[in-house]
DNA sequence: TTAAACTGTAACAAATTAAATTACAATATA
DNA sequence: TATATTGTAATTTAATTTGTTACAGTTTAA
């Protein structure tokens, strides 16, 4: 992964969850979490996206868990906010002369994507729920 | 990861297990990555300084990979490119009035570490030699 | 013994990406 | 109808990554 997304929806989920279905500001969830309200609401746009949180408008309005914590695991979290693999996508363009070069590129995807589902399936196995519980 | 450290390394390891001991100029290098040489000479330091690689000063000189390319897995690779855990380090200052915004890094350190070596498992699979075998 | 072809490395610049900020419209509530 | 909220675009700032320049040090071979 590259930005710290990952970080930042799990832990609005964990504030949500530990809310018990009581609606938390953007405002709220910016301040626990140390960063900017509008990164906040974005970030709730792609939760609400995959169906892991709803949002109220309005005056006293907020945000909620949609969805049951232990039906949303960390491998849900962690393809809602992946953009690239892992790894990086192969994103250089090397030398189409050189026979390594050519080929090179096409090899690191496969590698890339095998090994994100090796990720991908190890992060299936824990849901928001046991995740949330880790907190005292 | 971040940025393409590992394809770079990856790269650079490749094409010298295909010269078999010959003496590979970083100019060379530089030109099948189509980078700017002196990146691919940081590069190169790092591998040396993790036995790899070595390198002869001077003109006509160059590098070679300076162990047998079955004997260095993916994963070795992976440990020395690698600067901060795999999703990224909880980078985050999260508020610490909050009771998730406390422990939040905690537990997200362990999720990472735990994963990544989940990850480090599944390259340390392959070798060099095996990645190297997939090119025409 | 010197010119040429290299590596090593520091310092700086440019490009890219991430994050924060500002601003304001839209919506819902009391 | 004032207020608290989300939605979203536009812009700025900051951080990170990548590239460039410059030159000293090393080795070779004519």
């Amino acid at each position: 992964m590259n930005n710290s997304r990952f970080a930042i929806s799990l832990h609005i989920l964990v504030l949500l969850e530990k809310a018990n279905e009581e609606l938390i500001s953007s405002d709220y969830l910016a301040g626990s979490i140390n960063i900017n309200p509008v990164l906040v609401r974005k970030e709730l746009i792609n939760l609400r996206k995959h169906g892991f949180v709803g949002t109220k408008e309005g005056k006293n309005g907020g945000s909620y868990l949609a969805k049951p914590a232990d039906r949303i695991s960390l491998a849900d979290v962690y393809l809602a906010v992946r953009q690239e693999t892992l790894l990086g996508i192969a994103k250089n363009t090397p030398n189409p002369n050189c026979p390594v070069g050519r080929e090179i590129n096409t090899h690191l995807n496969e590698l890339y994507e095998s090994t994100e589902q090796v990720l991908v399936r190890s992060l299936s196995g824990k849901s928001l729920a046991t995740f949330s519980r880790e907190f005292d």
